[in-house]
DNA sequence: GCCATTGGTACCCTCGAGGGAACTATACCA
DNA sequence: TGGTATAGTTCCCTCGAGGGTACCAATGGC
């Protein structure tokens, strides 16, 4: 059952973060709180309802959020991140963290892009 | 440019680290430092030269790791994390440790894996 | 002359993540 | 009677990551 062994644990907290809107879902969660569906859809232009309940679906599946259903007539559902959930924290703070050097370092290597502002 | 103000930044991180041997590339050259691309592959069974090529490519394209061509006739090329690529490393732990409770987790709360062990 | 070794490249294929568009149920509002 | 709102689902399509296989170049060993 096990491939490498120690290596691929890595890979289960991979296994959850892909997934283009996963990331971006739980900072959402994270930092504003539990958050009907609407609302979710409303911060993230250009994500579509059946990507936006598949990757909800998959995080709950995965434990990591969780759906309340309150059976009003327009249908009101409203997601938040789990104990377990909130424990992928440090990891995305880490990325977060990361990637923001990532990309000033990148910035500071392409100056053609100040190119824009010589004009 | 910019999408999310902010929050996309860790879609960097994720950007790079994702690929199915890009981790475990990563983690064998920083726990074992320098390697040649023969060695790297006999670690990685499974994967064939045109991924670990690929996989390869790409990291040094981000300038995470860095590529060493000895001019001798059977090839010798040796592959190595830049200072750069080692700023990841905080990110690694992260997923490691989480991914190994979780899978911690997985296994307690599935005991029908258990079943093997009660015939 | 033939094979092995090393680090590749070239070509082709498959499968699934991601996504677009339309449809659903139910109640309220005008 | 028709429109709006909410939270979905269903069907279909595209594109690219991942992967399999074969080939190459240059040399040393038998």
């Amino acid at each position: 059952m096990k491939k490498e062994p120690e290596f691929c644990q890595f890979q289960e907290a991979l296994g959850i973060l892909v997934g283009k809107w996963k990331p971006v879902i739980l900072v959402h969660l994270l930092n504003d709180g539990t958050q009907r569906f609407s609302v979710l859809k409303r911060k993230m232009p250009g994500i579509t309802q059946r990507m936006l309940t598949k990757q909800l679906r998959e995080l709950e599946d995965e434990d990591i959020i969780q759906r309340v259903i309150y059976p009003e007539i327009p249908p009101k559902v409203e997601y938040s991140i789990t104990e377990y959930g909130r424990s992928l924290e440090p990891i995305l703070e880490a990325m977060h963290e990361w990637g923001s050097s990532h990309v000033a370092r990148k910035q500071a290597e392409e100056p053609e892009t100040q190119e824009e502002k010589l004009s």
